[in-house]
DNA sequence: CAATAATTTCAATAAAAAATGAAGTCCGGA
DNA sequence: TCCGGACTTCATTTTTTATTGAAATTATTG
């Protein structure tokens, strides 16, 4: 083994810089919107500006987050590929870089969130046209009516889905 | 005034239909997406499948949520447009009707959610851009290579919003 | 204009979601 | 194989968000 590098305290706890808050500010912010906790995107803001990879207990200590937090939080990034695993010589640890290609939030929103209550949805739909088969003609007319404005407005959806990926990534 | 129809139970608290159920369950998970709270998305789905216009407390014994959520639920829905007051003869009480519209939901999502936090990154992205200038050289331009990915991004998004939108509505 | 129904508001409560950190697991090296 | 640090898990706690319902407000009508 090498040569023990004593505590080393590093920079652990440093405080933010004005960029690093500005970053992680507006991660927070927009993985908001896609359902993401706070913390999420504080870890994304923080390795997005970091000029080399970071170790979870470098992002836990610069972000005041606990250990739970920081791995869970970079687990669901590297899930969706947002975060990669570099490999560091000479340190056990791993240590994580932010992919910069922001479209996998959305991509993977529209994969993990979208498309399955879009899914869930249609079936939905399936059984109310079931159901409004015992109806009175006049009852069953005018639901018909509200049923096909649903399925209309989901494939339209869905058939916007896959343009709006291609467009998004690259 | 005209004969007072006594209590009239009529209909409050009577038990949801299948087919309304499945309509509600439907809209709770889409709305959820966006975003908006369960019982939003149960007034919405009641009055997307009702045949006619419900006042706010058969809303509220049908659905069985207090007389806020029902209230605050329609102020909100009426809000966006999804829901609208009609005018019933003879009763005092408002009667409102879904808006079948559903693109009003994506639109004001947009409106409200997506476009005040893309103008509010815009305005981090040129704080980092000034606070990048007192860098290295060196970090300096790593930096902004990530600053433009930042831009680029949200242009991308900007301009894919007007698309969608024509697309969406009608 | 009084009486009362309909609706809104908002402080208090309940429910849901996220963060914590201790206990457990998984390595990699000696 | 045993040790120790790195990481994961998950029951508990904290924080955030939604719901409740009583009080206040705003019609409507007789």
């Amino acid at each position: 083994m090498l040569e023990k590098p004593i505590t080393l305290p590093e920079e652990a706890g440093k405080e933010l810089s004005e960029l690093e808050i500005e970053a992680i500010q507006m991660f927070i912010n927009f993985l908001k919107l896609i359902g993401l906790p706070k913390s999420v995107g504080e870890i994304y803001g923080l390795l997005f500006v970091a000029p080399k990879p970071l170790a979870m207990d470098e992002v836990m200590s610069r972000l005041n987050i606990s250990l739970g937090a920081a791995s869970q939080g970079l687990k669901l990034l590297r899930g969706v590929g947002a975060v990669k695993a570099t490999y560091v010589p000479g340190d056990r640890r791993d240590h994580y870089v932010a992919d910069l290609e922001l479209s996998r939030f959305a991509t993977a929103f529209i994969k993990e969130e979208l498309h399955p209550r879009m899914e869930r949805a249609l079936e939905r739909i399936r059984r109310m046209e079931q159901l409004s088969a015992d109806m009175t003609p006049e009852q069953r007319k005018a639901t018909m009516m509200k049923i096909e404005r649903l399925k209309h407005w989901l494939e339209k959806g869905n058939k916007m889905l896959p343009w709006i990926l291609k467009f998004l990534v690259r």
